[in-house]
DNA sequence: GATACGTGGTT
DNA sequence: TAACCAAGTAT
């Protein structure tokens, strides 16, 4: 038996029993494997359960608002991805008479799809024959075929790419799936179970005992450290809010409003900090309380251009981490 | 092709 | 503990 068998084989016992995998439905895969990425099973499982709830299908998510999307997506990290979630479902309600795309070249053209995410709904939802190559698959290819290619770099994608195409089976979906709960359950970053693999008398690595130095990935991200203030402008219930841009980290998201020398210019009651690491920055936060007059208060908003907010209305706006954790307490 | 982009778990 | 890493994409 070739190794597709015996992996088949292995998958149709093994396999997960995770929530999208009971639908082949398009919109329900795309929306998995966007919050999928770069996120653990444990991570975003209830992500996805509460967001299909909110957003049951296309047309509920393209007639939704962005906050209402960001808010679902509240704490999941990488906002351009709901951004682009809901950009996308916008332009295939309005420009694609609310039709999913059914072939990975239409796919990969959608905002925030690249290779891997329009090879999984190809092969899950439309059958195409394409292999899906996400960390997992760069991990067992890397081994299977004892490579020793950087899987940081682009032109290793295109190698297994075109490796894997000649070879994908008739059920390209479970294929690819099946490679990716290998590497999830058996093929695993350090101390792959190569002695329960289905694959193992076929896995060039294993033959050479290379599985623990595969694969090769070069990686080093230069870690930033960053001051970030901002003055938490109360009045009686009522604080001011600013939405951040899509330039910089957390993309759609409230804040409070930003100052450099707030302290020169009004009095502050309380002042609070922390530090919060990013994969690529380390970021010093103080949070300073100024309690104001209405009068004053709504100035201030008016200058900022700030979003009054009842705080029994948080519930509507979506806050990264730090600043969720603060309010929660405050 | 290198870098920016979150959060939380593992080694 | 610091480094690494997890169903990647956009620029």
């Amino acid at each position: 038996m070739n190794f597709i068998s015996l992996l088949n084989k292995w998958y149709k016992k093994n396999k997960r029993p995770l929530p999208w995998r009971k639908t082949s439905d398009p919109y329900n895969i795309w929306i998995s494997e966007i919050i999928f990425q770069q996120t653990r099973i444990e991570q975003g499982t209830n992500y996805y359960n509460n967001f299909i709830r909110k957003f049951p299908n296309l047309e509920k998510l393209a007639l939704s608002t962005e906050d209402e999307v960001l808010h679902m997506w509240k704490g999941l990290g990488y906002y351009s991805r709901a951004h682009n979630l809901f950009f996308t479902a916008q332009h295939i309600y309005k420009d694609l008479e609310g039709i999913f795309p059914s072939t990975y070249s239409e796919i990969l053209k959608l905002k925030g799809i690249g290779k891997y995410t329009a090879a999984a709904i190809a092969s899950i939802s439309f059958n195409e024959k394409i292999p899906a190559i996400d960390g997992n698959a760069f991990r067992v290819y890397s081994r299977f075929f004892n490579s020793e290619k950087d899987i940081s770099k682009s032109s290793t994608f295109n190698y297994f790419f075109n490796l894997m195409l000649p070879l994908m089976p008739d059920n390209p979906g479970d294929f690819n799936q099946a490679i990716m709960d290998l590497g999830a359950i058996i093929c695993s970053p350090s101390n792959p179970k190569c002695i329960i693999c289905p694959i193992q008398v076929d896995c060039i690595a294993y033959k050479l005992n290379n599985q623990k130095i595969l694969p090769i990935k070069s990686s080093y991200k230069k870690i930033t450290e960053l001051n970030i203030h901002y003055a938490y402008i109360k009045c009686h219930r009522e604080i001011l809010i600013i939405k951040r841009g899509y330039n910089d980290i957390w993309k759609g998201l409230y804040e409070f409003p930003k100052f450099k020398d707030i302290h020169e210019i009004y009095k502050i009651s309380n002042t609070y900090t922390t530090t919060h690491k990013l994969t690529h920055k380390i970021l010093h936060i103080t949070i300073s309380e100024i309690n104001l007059e209405s009068s004053e208060f709504y100035t201030i908003a008016k200058a900022l251009n700030a979003t009054i907010l009842d705080k029994k209305q948080l519930k509507l706006y979506a806050f990264p981490k730090p600043l969720d954790f603060f309010l929660l307490y405050n």
